[in-house]
DNA sequence: GCCGTTTTCGGCCCGACTGTTTTCAGTCG
């Protein structure tokens, strides 16, 4: 059993839970597992064999150490099970509908014997749960609705799918009269990879005008709430808004409370009880005897992090993987910023999949200020994308020797982009990859393979001398497939020992590796490149989102390859 | 259910809104 199925176990465990009404701590508790173990890049399996103990993990005690051992050793959970002929499956799908939580999914089973989606529309669509004690006529068209909504937007936006409806939301917004501060707060503030809403902050003299003008943006679907310093919208991409107006004072606090993450925000206020503060929305307060408490700060964020000791953080790391800790020892990192990047590792040409020239791309790079770039064409397996052979890939060559003459003011490395094939051996000739300056290789086929054998193969792969750098290591794509099965600790292990790079793949689709592996593949000692796999030229300026990745992963300039000038970083690239 | 050299017991983050209520539970962020 992997590690994102025995997530998913402690996640229904929680969710059925929650359901019965069990002691939140209890519940919080599995939740807490279920963050542990996503976040880690080591097979559990392999933790039960190797005998290490499963206790060293945060949130993992007695209790969930046996469960884990009862998954690994028997592919189930006796006491899912268990809770599970208490509790229908289906009755955790209610629960996640909007304004539906545990509780009233539980009433509604209870009451009326409703178990699904499907069913529950049937009967709100009747009338029957308006009957329901403690719902009324206005719950059962909020349930309506909900499964609607549902229905429509199951996944989360990618980010810049968000941007292209935010931006020119905030445009038409500082237009207001009077509105004096704007700003994106929540996931999309912390440049999450998705977003599941957007949640907007201002200041204004007047709140009332703005709120106004922002329920009649011309792109507004829906109003869903309509107050005097709170409203929520759905624009017409489906994409819910929130935009709230809040005093001067707590503007600080507010960013801070609702950028999150939750977690983050969860240890904030707990460090502030230990002080003898409290820290809420509205700001920090200190504990009076008498219960009432004092206003102390609120106005900048910095000003509240200041109060329980801390450097203002960066919202890329709030998410508490470690960030609160180095607050308070002065150890932030001096996150990599994009102009930090002197050359892009990835790119297409029309020799394969790409629309643009080597002509063209290498002018886009040079007009981008960088100082290196590589060609990287794919490899013949790959047909549907007019891979190279070995006499294609010498006439390209040959093309790109003579724009080199043409632009002395970048330089250009011959690279590709070779398939690693199902036996892990590569989609290149060993004299052919010699003669290039970087070999990048990719996993694009058989990504099903189970994971022992998706390892070996990748590792086979990296042995070979030849290669540089092991791009979009997971293969994912977001919202659309998964990582593949593969122990990447291991082969980030060993990519670190050979000297092969790793890819940060700026593409939003593939944010590959994501933030916490980065982060692992850093602290194995693993070089990391960043690179846009651009496929046209504008999509060379994706190279902000991976560095945003890279900064939630908590990376610096230093920690990254491509940052280097071309002398330095190409010794650092070669084994 | 987890956690801890101030604790192995008693904590575990905070506030508002909504709809349904005659005083509040449930949900959300």
């Amino acid at each position: 059993m992997d590690n994102p199925e025995i997530a998913r176990i402690f996640d229904e465990v929680a969710d059925v839970l929650e359901i019965q009404g069990a002691n939140t701590f209890r519940i919080r508790a599995y939740r807490n597992a279920v963050r542990t173990v996503e976040s880690l890049t080591t097979p559990l399996r392999k933790w039960v064999e190797e005998n290490r103990p499963l206790t060293d993990l945060p949130g993992i005690g007695k209790e969930m150490a046996n469960h884990v051992r009862e998954m690994v050793e028997t592919g189930t959970l006796g006491f899912r099970d268990e809770l599970l002929a208490e509790v229908p499956r289906s009755l955790i799908e209610l629960m996640r509908l909007p304004n539906l939580g545990p509780k009233k999914a539980k009433k509604i089973y209870d009451e009326l014997k409703i178990g699904s989606v499907d069913e529950l529309e049937a009967a709100a669509k009747a009338g029957l749960i308006a009957a329901v004690p403690g719902f009324g006529a206005k719950s059962q068209e909020k349930i309506l609705a909900g499964i609607a909504e549902y229905r429509q937007h199951g996944s989360r936006f990618l980010l810049p799918q968000a941007e292209r409806a935010v931006e020119p939301l905030l445009g038409y917004l500082r237009e207001s009269p009077g509105l004096e501060r704007l700003e994106v707060a929540g996931s999309y503030r912390r440049r999450k990879e998705t977003v599941g809403d957007i949640d907007l902050l201002a200041i204004a003299s007047q709140p009332v005008p703005v709120m106004e003008r922002f329920r009649g943006y011309p792109q507004v679907d829906k109003v869903l709430n309509a107050g005097d310093t709170k409203s929520t919208v759905v624009l017409g991409s489906g994409l819910q808004v929130d935009l709230r107006v809040v005093p001067a004072d707590c503007y600080g606090a507010a960013l801070v409370y609702f950028t999150g993450s939750k977690e983050h925000n969860v240890k904030l206020r707990r460090r502030a009880v230990e002080k003898g503060l409290r820290i809420s929305e509205y700001g920090v307060f200190r504990e009076q005897p008498d219960g009432e408490g004092e206003w102390i700060a609120g106005r900048e964020e910095a000003d509240v992090y200041a109060t329980v000791g801390l450097a203002w953080i960066p919202p890329e790391l709030r998410e508490d993987r470690g960030e609160i800790e180095a607050a308070a020892a002065g150890r932030l990192p001096d996150l990599i910023r994009v102009q930090d990047l002197r050359g892009d590792l990835h790119m297409h040409s029309t020799w394969s999949d790409g629309r643009n020239s080597i002509e063209e791309m290498v002018t886009a790079c040079a007009a981008r200020g960088y100082e290196y770039m590589v060609i990287s064409d794919h490899s013949k397996s790959l047909s549907m994308t007019g891979g190279l052979d070995a006499y294609r890939l010498r006439l390209q060559w040959h093309e790109i020797d003579q724009v080199r003459s043409r632009h002395p003011e970048i330089r250009v490395l011959r690279a590709m982009e070779v398939d690693i094939l199902g036996d892990g051996s590569l989609d290149l000739e060993d004299e052919m990859l010699a003669g290039l300056d970087l070999v990048l290789v990719s996993l694009h086929s058989r990504l099903d393979l189970p994971g022992e054998q998706q390892t070996a193969r990748v590792l086979k792969a990296l042995e070979h001398p030849e290669v540089n750098v092991f791009c979009h290591p997971t293969a994912r794509l977001i919202n659309r497939r998964k990582p593949v099965d593969m122990d990447l600790d291991l082969v980030l292990r060993r990519a670190a020992e050979l000297g092969v790079a790793v890819e940060l793949n700026s593409s939003p689709n593939r944010l590959d590796l994501k933030d916490t592996h980065l982060k692992l593949a850093r602290e194995l000692g693993c070089k990391v490149v960043i690179d846009t796999d651009a496929h046209r030229t504008a999509e060379l300026d994706l190279m902000r989102y991976g560095v945003e990745q890279a900064r939630r992963a908590g990376l610096t300039a230093g920690d990254v390859l491509n940052t280097l000038p071309f002398e330095t970083f190409w010794k650092a690239i070669q084994r």
